[in-house]
DNA sequence: ACCTGTTTCAAACAGGCGTTTCAATCAACT
DNA sequence: AGTTGATTGAAACGCCTGTTTGAAACAGGT
């Protein structure tokens, strides 16, 4: 750690690595001050407890690190916005051994197991870009119920975060070395040409009409 | 807990419980013993220490829980077998309020974060699974490379999961009303239908012709 | 009844944790 | 220099954790 930076900002950066390491509760604040090269009663001098810290580290992390510009541009085709969309969710998601690493981990975290941070977290970075592929989404599909574009949301989130989440199972079932040739333009292609075909051409969902209608869903 | 059962059974019920709502870390054996009724010595007495009851609880969820019977009928369509994979797929990711759900929640958390008892998790049920899954998807492209083939599975994969990795975020995002609408058979039906026609209709994979084709020419 | 091995119990233990304390240090202003 | 306020430092404090202890309760066999 740069000794010429401040005590709290050192503290921050220390504790975001260690947090999105080991999380929460793992994660301890003896350790946060040795990496900040802090007395160890910085952390309660400059934020008062172990959880305020981990507030103001999780605020931190999404104010500079995962905001993403909005191409706005209403001419280029959808397919071209989802395209847009899955490259730039993909480039936060699979920021690895990157200086800003730690905070995509830490938001990861927060994704998985919320706390009292998690709330301004999704307000103000999840919902805008949730919105933003609702968008995109209903001009693949004007017609389509608010159910059904909400399944179609995440269905391309999922398909991205998988590769975040379930990269450790991934690599023991495939193999690192072919897991690294999933980089991002080939993901950012696969999965923009998987849920393209599949908007533009997957059947208009079956109307529910009543409780025998599931019944005859599940019989296809 | 009954108290019929024998405590070494009580105690790896209440484990399972306790482990996969709060993590290794995170939970206390006291808990664990008060959600038993034993007492709390039993854990040493019966399992050493806290790393080995967590091991035998892991490996004793998935000896009776993960394990799906496979319809291996060659006959049905591409499409309905993925339905079906898909099907049993989320009824297992789904699982939530039931008498076995802990074993599903505490899988996940080790596939996202694996300790040394994952080893055996990934070669003795996610493998099989994941092979049935390449299997059906090989029907669809018969033609696909071996990486395509990994990425469509994890397409699938990915957007099942979701709905439990994501589902804490997903309620904050849509309200829980909304997402309790998004039950397993409408998204059975969804996911289904999404992925089967991107399989379809999804134009071939771009042909690598750079520097990177001798990996191709590897994966033939 | 007696012994024997197993299981339970209440209580205490040792260690690590977050946190507090208070004196020492530093920077800036009078 | 002297004073003031903010920051750092080393050490100690409680508290909570997993774990151990040794006696008590139980079961089964002789």
């Amino acid at each position: 750690m740069e000794a010429q930076d401040p005590t709290k900002v050192r503290l921050l950066e220390a504790a975001g690595e260690e947090f999105a390491d080991k999380g929460f509760a793992v994660a301890r604040v003896r350790d946060i001050c040795v990496r900040a090269a802090a007395n160890g009663a910085a952390v309660n001098y400059h934020f008062g407890d172990k959880e305020q810290l981990y507030v103001e580290t999780v605020l931190s992390a999404h104010h500079c690190g995962m905001d993403m510009h909005l191409p706005r541009s209403e001419e280029s085709t959808p397919a071209e916005q989802l395209r847009a969309f899955v490259h730039g969710f993909l480039s936060r998601v699979l920021a690895l051994g990157e200086p800003m690493d730690w905070r995509h981990r830490l938001m990861l975290r927060e994704l998985i197991q919320p706390t009292s941070a998690s709330d301004v977290l999704v307000r103000e970075v999840i919902r805008p870009k949730f919105e933003r592929l609702l968008e995109i989404l209903r001009r693949f599909r004007p017609d389509a119920e608010e159910r059904s574009l909400y399944a179609m949301a995440f269905s391309v989130i999922g398909q991205c975060l998988h590769y975040q989440m379930g990269r450790p199972v991934a690599e023991r079932l495939i193999g690192v070395e072919t897991m690294e040739t999933l980089d991002l333009e080939f993901l950012t292609d696969h999965i923009t040409r998987f849920s393209v075909a599949a908007l533009e051409s997957m059947p208009p969902e079956i109307a529910v009409t009543g409780p025998s209608a599931q019944e005859a869903t599940l019989l296809g």
